[in-house]
This record gives C-alpha cells, structure tokens and sequence, in this order.
RNA sequence: GGCCCCGUAGUUCAACGGAUAGAAUGGAAGUUUCCUAAACUUUAGAUACAGGUUCGAUUCCUGUCGGGGCUACCA
C-alpha cells in the first residue's frame, strides 16, 4: 500500500503549485509524526513554502491544509500551531492500514527487486533501479588469531546489512575473505615449528584457532626476548632490533618459502588453517552467521600480482631501482603506495586488487561492500584511487562501510596487554548470564531442560547482538567487561519479552478466535495508546529502507525498542482477551499479530530470533 | 607535524536543519485479587567552550580545548 507520508508531500507539491505556480520537489518536503504533546498524526513543516505563497507561517499552513482536506480523504482534520501543519488522520485509514497488512508475514519487507533508494555518501540521494547484485564482505578474520569482541561487532554489523539490503529488494551475497597468508601467519607456524613438540587440537583438546593463536602469541614472546637482547647489545632502536632478530628472518624466510610452494611449509600452513577454519566454523555458528562464499588470500593475491605487473607494463605505475613495484598518487596528494615488494613477495594493497578484481568477475556487482573498521579508511581510499589508476571500471563500486572501534574503559584492545574479549567466552558467559537471570525469576521451571538450553541462547545472544547492533556503526562503542550486558530496558531481552507476551495472548486466544476477529473490528474505536502502536507500525517498512540505504542496523534496533516500548505501554492500559466489547478485543487482537510479526520481522534483521516463550 | 573521526544527563545510547533535546541504567517514590512485573507510572538530571550562517543549530561553517584513529616494504 502507498506510504501515506508520501501520499500527503505529494498533494502538498500540488496545491504550493496550485496557488504559487512555484514548483516544490516532493522529496525535500518534510512530514514527521507529530510530537505528542500536540493533537494530531502527521505534521508538516511549513516554513519553507511561506516565502512561495507570501503568507506567513501561521496562514500557509491554514492555506495547505483547508486543501489538503478537500484533496486527501485520509485527512480527518488540522491544526496549525506556529509553522506547524499538524494533520489527523481517520480511524478508518488506521483500521484499514491494520487489516491490510496484518496477513502479511513479510511486513516491512520489499517485495522483488529493485526500486530501493541509497545514499552511499552523506546526503547524496540515487535510486538504484538495476537488477546487479550487491556483495557484502565481512569478518575478514586472520588465520593466527581467535575472533574476538571486535569481529564480533564486524560480523553482526555485516550479516544484518546483508539481510537489509535483501529486506530492501536487492539481491546479496555476503562473503567472507580469509586472510590466510602472510608474515603474520608465518610467525605462528614457526613458533609451532620450534616449539610445538607436534601438538594438535586433538592432543591438547584446545580449540583450533586458540591453539594457533597461542602458537602467535609465544612467537611474540620469543621475539620479544631476542629483539631486547639485540637492542640491548648492538645499542639499536626497538624497530631495527626486531628485524635483525634472528626469529624474524627465520619467519620472512618461511614467508619466501611458502611463496615459492615449499612442500613442508606449505603442508605445515595447511594443517595449521585447517585447525583454524574449524574453530572459525564453530563461532560462526554459534554466532548465527554464513557466507555464500569464502575467498582466500592465498588465492587471489596472485592475481593482484599480475594485475600490478600489468599495470607496470602499461606504464601506468612505476618501479624503482630495487626492484619494488609503485603507484604515484601525488595528483591526490598521497605519498607513493607500495604495492610489490623488491623481492616480489606482495603487501595487503597487492592482494585487495586481486580479490576486488575476482569479486567483480563474479558477480558483476553493483556494490561492493567492505564491512572493515574505521582504522583502513585510508587503506579504503588508496585502494579506490589505485584502481581507478589502474583503469579498472568497479574502482567506483567500492563502498567501504566503515564502522567504529569496540573500546573497553581502558581504552582499545590490544593482545599484547591480554586485554582482548575472546568471542567464544563472551557468548559462554552470555549463556550462562541468560541463564541465571531466567532461573532467579523462576520463569523456567516447567521446561525440559533442551527447551531451556535453546531459550537461553535465544536470549544471551539476543542481548548481546543488540548490545551492538543498536549503535550507529559510524561510532565507536564502549564495552565494560566488568559490567554484564543488560538484560532490562533497552536491550534484546525486554524486545524478545514483548514478543513472547503477544504470543501468549496469540495462544490463549487460538487461530480461530483471530480469523474471526480479523472480520471483525470495523466500529471499534481508537485509544491514544492504540493510535500511538499503530503509527509506529505503519512506519516500519520505511523504517526498513531508511536502514538500508544508510546501512544501519542501529534504525532497526531502535525502532523495534520503540514499537516494543510502545506495546507494553497499550498492554499495560488495555486489556485484549477481557475486554468486553467484541470488535474492541478483535481490534486488540490483531493489533497484537501485527505487532508480534513487526518485532519478529525487525529482529530478524539483526539476526535475533525471538522466543515463544520465556 | 599533516589528514580524518568523535565530544549530548553520573554512565551507556537516541534525535532527515524544525516545536519544550528523547530513552535506558543508576538515585528517589509508586503499580500485581486482572491476558507473563524481564513490565508499567511519577521524579531529579545533559548538547565541551567561543563565534558565525539561518525564520529556526545537538545537527552546517570557523577557532579553542579534550579523546581516538591514520600517516608501514603489518594486516
């Protein structure tokens, strides 16, 4: 159904039109709800059109709106308070917006594709008509480490921008790129190597990546002990010590190694991922998050190789005496970028060339997507520059959805300091939080204990998705270990609550019981706190746009606290099953269902699943 | 040094340039013979500072102060 904010810009355009001969552009005409302190649904800013009609405020909107009751069926009746057009609606549009969506077990979502509007830059409005598909690419974990509170926050951010976009009506693939190559998984293979005495996940019982990330940590350790000795000795800065220890040339010499297809390394790199990618498998599941696709380092960094060879013959990037491969960025004032090395081993750079190269081959996107932290906008904004350098013709269709750092009170993590929140200890305790919060309400003594294990999960992880989906993305975000995540007010729990109540009513009542009322509400009046639920209602599909253009899962996580807020407050004044009046409790009865599949749908979106009971 | 981002109640988060800056949490005070009190109600409490643009600024511009990031032949 057409979305009534649209309906009322665009009879306003007509009737400024009508009485100035000024044309307005629907678009940049402002409607919002109207603050409840004042009488009315919709309110319309009036002040830029008084210049158009040479009126004042006060009479521009008396203008509009005598029009708008003649033009608009749906507009019961206006207000003008200063420059504001405030606008009531009928009960009849509100009852019919209510049965015209309550069967709808899609709500808020785009049907089809195409058609959403985008704003990929600040302020920048483009409609995005073509069928192409957008790709998404999160996690982008390294094989020489476990994924902790930071990936957690990469993950979660990138999954349910996935799921927006297709909320949206485009088409997604999310990916992931693995990191799986490089000095930094050298380190961890050599201390392994050296010291590892042929330990395994199976030997130790440890978990795959925590095995390997303890074998990165240890050659942090050794080489700490070397570069100090060296410094110390040869009176060298911390830097140079590093290079010139032994264990660091021992690990670009296993680098080189693997480079050239070295048997032994490469067996040994093999079977240290492989323990890797299981423990990765794990937390993915356990997180609730997939890819369509998995790309490897180790696969594409050739290609960027020879893209950067090809781009050296074409004369459009230069090399130095030593051999090393550049591209010249002066014209954007950026220093030179280094993208191979004199002993033609590739950087970072050389490998994000090959794989935007290998994505584009793919799927032909209309997006690419890089769900990557704030720190690598520089990164993000060299590679667009080299590419588009380079002349390749998707230079433009990256989009780095830059998001901001997770920080403890201290400050950022950092490994060295162990102060990093391992991601699987992080989602035990929230199970057990979840837990503990249920058994102390008593909510939870009649369930079999598997009813309880799912239950807790739901909402452990429930908290903790929306701990850090509701942030705006763009920000940073504070996370106190010593504090538990929430579990009251604004927080996954209290929506996953609203839910599990609407569906005990639903239960109560019966499917019969709601069928009939579905046909069965037409004279039924309209209380504040009603009205106040189903305009929240009638704003989620926008509110699904909204979210998509600007990527932000934060919309939807503040919207679904919003409607939820606003449901305990109706369920708080009104009764539904007890209610007397027949078409009052059917009303109540399917505005529950519509509300119950709003927060459902919303949830989903952030990748939360909602109990049926709790 | 240069470039970029951020400063909102004690704390954690909201607010397309629009009305009296919203929530949560913590503090104070209440609500349950009634569909789930993980709820609801009341109450005190904030736009770092100084200018500018505007009918209107938390939002845009300039400067100051404070915090973070980047400025790698790490990723």
């Amino acid at each position: 159904m057409l979305h009534i904010e649209t309906l009322i810009a665009t009879a306003v355009a007509k009737i400024v039109r009508e009485v100035s001969g000024e044309e307005v552009n629907p678009d940049s005409i402002v409607i919002q709800k109207t603050r409840k302190e004042f009488e009315g649904d919709f309110t319309l800013v009036v002040f830029p059109f008084a210049r158009f009609l040479r009126q004042s405020p006060e009479q521009a909107a008396d203008t509009i709106g005598k029009s708008l009751i003649c033009e608009l069926e749906l507009v019961e009746k206006y207000q003008v308070v200063k420059g504001f057009l405030n606008l009531t609606l009928t009960k009849g549009f509100w009852q019919v917006f209510l049965l015209q969506s309550l069967d709808d077990a899609q709500f808020g979502y785009q049907k089809g594709h195409g058609g959403m509007v985008v704003r990929p830059e600040e302020g920048k409005k483009e409609k995005m008509g073509t069928d192409r598909p957008m790709v998404v690419e999160f996690s982008s974990p390294n094989t020489n480490k476990p994924l902790h509170l930071g990936h957690i926050r990469n993950n979660l951010l990138g999954y349910s921008v996935s799921l927006l976009l297709e909320a949206a009506g485009k088409r997604v693939f999310k990916v992931n790129l693995v990191n799986d190559r490089g000095i930094h998984i050298c380190k961890s293979m050599l201390a392994w190597m050296l010291t590892g005495e042929g330990e395994t996940p199976e030997s130790s019982g440890k978990k795959g990546d925590k095995l390997v990330g303890d074998y990165y940590v240890r050659f942090e350790k050794m080489l700490r002990e070397e570069a100090d000795a060296i410094a110390n000795e040869k009176g060298l800065s911390d830097e140079d010590a590093r290079n010139e220890a032994p264990l660091m040339k021992q690990a670009r010499e296993l680098l080189r190694k693997w480079e050239e297809r070295d048997h032994e390394v490469i067996s040994v790199w093999k079977k240290m991922n492989g323990w890797v990618y299981d423990g990765f498998d794990k937390t993915y599941a356990r997180l609730g998050i997939d890819f369509d696709k998995t790309y490897y380092e180790s696969d594409t960094y050739l290609l960027g190789r020879d893209i950067v060879k090809e781009g050296l013959k074409q004369g459009l990037l230069y090399q130095k005496e030593d051999g090393s491969v550049w591209a010249d960025l002066t014209e954007h004032n950026i220093d030179p970028k280094l993208l191979l090395r004199a002993d033609g081993t590739s950087v970072y750079m050389t490998q994000d060339i090959g794989t935007a190269q290998l994505r584009y081959d793919d799927y032909g996107p209309e997006k690419m997507i890089y769900v990557v932290g704030n720190e690598q906008n520089h990164h993000f904004s060299v590679l667009k520059k080299v590419l588009d350098l380079l002349g390749k013709p998707y230079a433009d269709a990256i989009h780095h959805l830059s998001y901001g750092m997770v920080e403890l009170p201290a400050g950022r993590m950092k490994s060295r300091e162990g102060t990093v929140v391992d991601a699987d200890d992080l989602m035990d305790e929230m199970f057990a939080t979840a837990g503990k919060m249920t058994e102390e309400l008593g909510k939870t003594q009649d369930f079999p204990d598997e009813e309880k294990a799912v239950l807790y999960n739901t909402l452990g992880l429930g908290a903790l998705k929306y701990f850090i989906l509701k942030v705006d993305p763009k920000k940073n975000m504070l996370f106190n270990p010593e504090e538990s995540i929430d579990f009251n007010g604004n927080t996954g729990p209290f929506i996953q609550y609203t839910y599990a109540r609407i569906r005990s009513v639903m239960r109560k009542a019966g499917e019969e019981r709601f069928e009939s009322a579905k046909q069965g509400f037409a004279g039924a009046p309209l209380s504040e706190k009603e009205k106040q639920l189903l305009k929240i209602l009638h704003d989620f599909p926008a509110t699904v746009l909204e979210a998509a253009g600007e990527m932000s899962p934060a919309r939807i996580a503040n919207y679904a606290y919003e409607l939820a807020r606003s449901y305990n407050q109706f369920y708080h004044d009104h009764s539904v099953l007890n209610e007397p009046d027949l078409a009052v409790s059917n009303f109540r009865l399917c505005l529950s269902h519509l509300t119950a599949q709003a927060i459902h749908n919303a949830m989903a979106l952030l990748g939360i699943k909602v109990p049926e009971r709790m």
